[in-house]
DNA sequence: ACTAATTATTTTAGTCCCTAAAATTTTAAC
DNA sequence: GTTAAAATTTTAGGGACTAAAATAATTAGT
């Protein structure tokens, strides 16, 4: 849904103190571009809400000293959870501006029906409340981040791998759960949500985002806004064909995925063949990854003929992408790539011969460490995005 | 530019209008959910510009007979030029509703500087516009199509492929030349704008497009409205790389570009090796092309392993962009593929492989022959986005 | 021919959200 | 205290929309 002018301006105001917090109304006025009115009124209704405190300063020059603006630190609480990669649930509680102020884990039984994990992320959620010692007065909004197709609007699921389908109206059973609103989204938008607000590239309204983890995934912001396709599904990055025809088979079917070779998964199973040992389970998956590397690093193992490999394909990836799509920025997260200078090498190695000549260099990329508060910052940015946002 | 709610509506106006004339008042309030008072105030302003007409229709119920509207076919012309693969400036005349008046062809000469080809599509216009017979008043605007980067607010060229690079005031000098109001873009996004508002597809405003010719050229429209990357250089799907490092060499300096295996060009040099022939000069590759097709129907020559190559790589190629980008639908231009059962097929199969299993057979696909006078539409169709729009 | 019914369009009054500019507030410096 | 300066708020006004009343233009019935 496209958003009025009115959602767009506030929206607008809102990113632009969150990026510069503190910030007086001033500022704003240059920031944003509208007129002083403009700004007295909008942000009389965001501190009329709580979103938004003020702050005297202390000021050393003639004239009424400016009042800065920041995003209420303390009033208003979310809780951003989701399903790792191995089975769990994480849950932390974060304020508006993306502070973690606890975490909580929990175990998730397998199940078949999605109805049935929505109740198990309802009882995980009930339970970090009770231990946290929270009213639930105190919590603004819970935001649940989920490896699948969900559309963020209404909070229904549609698919998540390894689950019937859908739909399941994953936000309403959470929120009747715990009389709190909810909003859904898929997990990897929730990380692009954190980058958009509180990431170093917050200024930045166009850009990929790309999670590299057990698997991949990516999610797009265009025009400050976060896009999902026609049908919903988020940009299923990982598995564009990397080596057509007769590359690695993929667990979605198909040959030569991106993820077949440069997921954490696919690295541990290349790199455990290589080593003639035996792959993990599922759940042992990021340790052995962690294990693999030490004794990488330690000269034990040899494992660069994999990691090479696979930052190689995804720096052709890349620069497909970069070549279709032109976009501002791209984020890279995710251990492998963003550790190693060697692989940083072959990384822009790839990137630069494989893009289209009159886009090298130009597009700016960003690497950076997976970090588990992203979901929640995510979640937290998503709030805020819904204070005013159409979609 | 974000468009304002104002120049968003009337833009959806004319655009349900033009998809559905002729269409009455009281169809354009359900069609673009505004009120009647609203729809009033906004075709006076179309009516009055010139830009719509009313109509008179015979009401056989009771009830205050409607008044249709049209878009005007006769008061504003619109000329339409672009460059052919092959050398040649085509410019066409074209009323509003994309309906084509008459064509004139001109050579080009070669030339390194982008400001002496702007002279030659002037001094090529000036002589259509004397061969037609017609005043300079009864112009509306010009629109200029071109295979290279361009900023199509401003009409500057920064790039086309064999001549210096820019920025050049194309639009300036043709307009200045002319004494009429010049529109400059590139020459795909001008085939997807005519796709956009007079295609069968009319009514889609999220999708993607992609020319098959001597070269390969893609552009995007989301949100109704194209979309250009950070650096305007408008999807250069053709240099996706579709068999990474021992690919077939492009003229881009990459290996395995779409382009390599899948352009007429292409298609023609793989088939001439394969035949032991020499390859066409440039502006006899249409004609080659032309010939090839004959003899291979005709059962002379079998070139359907270069054929089918083609097409299976171009439907990987986009089994990955719907994979990535999930758009509303594809439409593919050009010869190859649209002609031949066989090729069908065969694209449908790489396809179907190759998508991520939750995209198969959402996305929808057209196929269209090439249409030398759609980019005489596509000039149109852009005249009428610039009646409102900001970009 | 006249009236009623019906439908399309236009007009009117009012609202919302912005801008521009004047007014007010609050401070430092003298 | 008074003045100058800067930040913020208030006020007046405008543009583009909506809702609803008014008007226009027709057919059908008598």
């Amino acid at each position: 849904m496209r958003l009025s002018d009115q959602e767009y301006n506030r929206l607008l105001l809102l990113k632009k103190l969150r990026a510069s917090e503190p910030v007086a109304r001033t500022d704003l006025v240059a920031l944003t571009g509208l007129t002083g009115g403009t700004i007295t009124a909008i942000t009389a209704d965001l501190v009329n809400r709580g979103i938004v405190i003020e702050e005297k300063v202390a000021s050393s020059s003639p004239g009424r000293p400016r009042v800065n603006l920041r995003i209420n630190p303390s009033g208003k609480y979310v809780i951003g959870t989701t399903a790792t990669g191995d089975g769990h649930v994480l849950t932390e509680i974060v304020n508006l501006r993306g502070e973690s102020l606890g975490v909580s884990t929990a175990k998730l039984r397998t199940a078949t029906r999605i109805e049935d994990l929505a109740g198990q992320f309802a009882a995980a959620l009930d339970n970090a409340i009770a231990g946290w010692e929270l009213r639930r007065e105190d919590i603004f909004r819970i935001g649940v981040g989920l490896p699948g197709i969900v559309d963020c609007r209404t909070g229904i699921v549609e698919q998540i791998v390894t689950y019937e389908p859908g739909p399941c109206d994953f936000g309403g059973i959470v929120s009747r759960a715990l009389g709190i609103p909810t909003l859904v989204d898929n997990n990897i938008n929730l990380l692009a949500r954190a980058e958009h607000w509180y990431g170093a590239g917050a200024h930045t309204s166009d850009f990929t985002l790309i999670n590299v983890d057990l698997a991949i995934g990516a999610a797009l912001y265009r025009g400050g806004q976060l896009i999902s396709g026609a049908h919903g599904i988020a940009s299923e990055f990982g598995h564009t064909k990397i080596v057509p025809d007769i590359g690695r088979p993929c667990f979605c079917g198909g040959r030569g995925c991106l993820q077949a070779y440069c997921s954490v998964q696919s690295i541990i199973e290349q790199s455990c063949k290589r080593l003639g040992r035996a792959s993990p389970a599922y759940d042992g998956m990021n340790a052995c990854f962690d294990g693999l590397l030490r004794e990488h690093a330690s000269g034990e193992i040899d494992i660069w003929p994999v990691l090479e490999q696979a930052t190689h394909y995804l720096g052709i990836a890349v620069a497909n992408h970069v070549t279709m799509q032109d976009p501002e920025a791209v984020i890279i997260l995710g251990p492998p790539v963003a550790k190693m200078d060697r692989l940083r090498t072959t990384f822009f190695a790839a990137l630069e011969q494989n893009t289209f000549p009159a886009l090298r260099r130009r597009t700016k990329l960003y690497f950076k460490f997976a970090d588990k508060s992203a979901y929640a910052r995510g979640a937290a940015a998503m709030v805020l995005e819904h204070v005013y946002a159409a979609s």
